[in-house]
RNA sequence: UCCUCAGUAGCUCAACGGCAGAGCGACCGGCUGUUAACCGGUAGGUUGCAGGUUCGAAUCCUGCCUGGGGAGCCA
């Protein structure tokens, strides 16, 4: 009597047909009757609970198994029985039932529908809920999915670093690492703090981005990527932001913003059919459960092409439609959310790439177009989700990146590094940011990031 | 940070100025195939916190806390 998992006997039901298992998992519903009762076990291997029956004339234990309740782990031996005109494929018929660990009556999960705040509050039971278990078991498929997307195209993966010096990107607001004491830190004689005595001698934060990083290595391997957690300290309490997040990105040598959206749109098409042909149990259950429909979408999105449209076309049809916007439409103004919605959602109903924006609202580091008016910036617009791709093709022109940083207030001293890698063997490329957690609540369909991260950071939430 | 809505039993909610309730869950019992089982019964409350108005406040007012949604920032 091997111990076998609900994955190993779901995917053989038939060759173990007939013959004894034993099983670990956790009860999530358990329902007597006077001779006879069900267990729907779970043992995390597998999406679905297996049905174990005990019958009081073969269990001497038989009153204790009734009362095992929702909650409790348990070891069940038994046969394995084909039920083909049951709603499940096959049940067990227990030999034997022993309590492995009690779960005490007020177990706060029970057999019923929950909402996803209560939920939240109890991040170390909510991976035993049918919602989280299907989460994180997509989450954890996704991220091998990016994997095999790069490095199946030959790409490196690069280990960027999460403590940085870096703080002229300005890609948001920086967590400070110190191991200064926060009541007594060194000062100059100006009375600013000295970190020249701080760990590494100067100011240092946790990365808001391993992009420039990435550029050095795309400069000498080509094709890189980073897949990692990023850090940003913005005080934004959104369904959409997250304090610690998960970001890829991909960084590309001797390619353009062509070579940039063709690699994002063919991504977003993997990591879809990957999900749909490998986590059919859990796909299945979003579109049943959370956003019905959502498979068909996503079939469709994966068969269709990607809008592309420039900032100024994106303008041109927004001010042509009807629909009345809270922020008027303007050139060298910012896309607001409701003209995103609208571009992907109303116009366009699938992903857009919008290209060529305003040179003064993007930042240091993207390529000035011909035109000097506009960069040659691309971000993903998808319906549902908004935002989940920002990317660009680099300024290779070491005099056009020096203008910017002067324009933009950026010591190229500090970048020093970054300027060199337009003075030796410098060349075009272009690279792009992935929020993992945003691409993973669009296919999905689950609509709050805290609920597609395991424990979340959020601003006044670090708990667990 | 701004706008907005909401906090009542373990959970989801009702009561909206006059006795604090239901369904689910828990507990006890019944039931020979259940599968979010079903049937009967029992227990369970500082109505988020602090103050105010009122003969009387879950209900009206003020402040705070927590959570949801929207905006900004972005991935």
């Amino acid at each position: 009597m091997d111990k076998v998992t609900v994955r190993q006997l779901v995917a053989d039901a038939e060759e173990f047909a007939e013959k004894e298992v034993t099983v670990n998992g956790w009860v999530r519903n358990n329902r007597d009757q006077k001779s006879f009762g069900f267990i729907a076990l779970n043992d995390g291997t597998h999406f679905n609970t297996i049905q174990i029956v005990y019958e009081r004339e073969l269990l001497p234990n038989y009153d204790q198994i009734a009362a095992m309740r929702v909650g409790s782990a348990i070891q069940a031996t038994g046969k394995l029985v084909l039920t083909p005109e049951a709603r499940q494929l096959f049940e067990i018929k227990a030999t034997e039932v022993q309590l492995e660990g009690d779960s005490p009556s007020d177990y706060p999960i029970q057999p019923k529908r929950h909402s996803r705040e209560f939920l939240r509050e109890m991040a170390h039971l909510r991976p035993r809920t049918n919602l989280f278990n299907a989460v994180f078991r997509v989450r954890s498929l996704l991220a091998y999915a990016v994997h095999q997307f790069f490095q199946e195209r030959g790409f490196v993966y690069l280990h960027s670093p999460i403590i940085t010096a870096n703080d002229a990107e300005g890609a948001g607001e920086l967590f400070r690492v110190t191991t200064l004491d926060p009541k007594d830190p060194p000062l100059k004689d100006s009375g600013k703090v000295d970190y020249s005595s701080d760990f590494f001698g100067k100011k240092t934060n946790l990365t808001v981005s391993g992009q420039l990083e990435a550029e050095i290595f795309a400069l000498a391997f080509k094709d890189v990527y980073t897949f990692g957690p990023t850090f940003r300290a913005e005080n934004s309490n959104t369904p959409r932001h997250a304090a610690e997040f998960w970001m890829i990105e991909p960084e590309i040598a001797f390619a353009d913003l062509k070579d940039n959206m063709d690699l994002a749109e063919e991504m977003v098409k993997y990591l879809i059919n990957y999900l749909l042909d490998k986590a059919v149990t859990e796909m299945d259950f979003f579109n049943q459960f959370v956003d019905k429909g959502l498979k068909e979408k996503l079939k469709q999105i994966a068969n269709a092409e990607f809008a592309r449209i420039t900032y100024a076309e994106a303008i041109e049809a927004l001010k042509k439609i009807k629909q009345k916007f809270e922020y008027p439409v303007e050139w060298g103004k910012d896309l607001q959310t409701e003209h995103e919605r609208c571009l992907t959602e109303t116009i366009y109903q699938k992903p857009v790439f919008v290209t060529g924006y305003p040179r003064d609202i993007k930042a240091f580091y993207m390529r000035v177009n011909d035109d000097q008016n506009t960069v040659a910036a691309m971000d993903l617009l998808v319906p549902g989700v908004g935002e989940i791709i920002g990317g660009s093709q680099r300024e290779e022109r070491a005099h056009v990146l020096e203008q910017n940083m002067a324009h933009f207030k950026i010591n190229k001293n500090d970048l020093w590094w970054y300027m060199e890698l337009r003075k030796y063997g410098g060349v075009k490329h272009a690279g792009f940011g992935l929020g993992f957690e945003r691409i993973l609540m669009y296919l999905t369909g689950v609509s709050n990031i805290r609920d597609v991260i395991p424990f979340p950071r959020t601003v006044n939430s670090c708990e667990f």
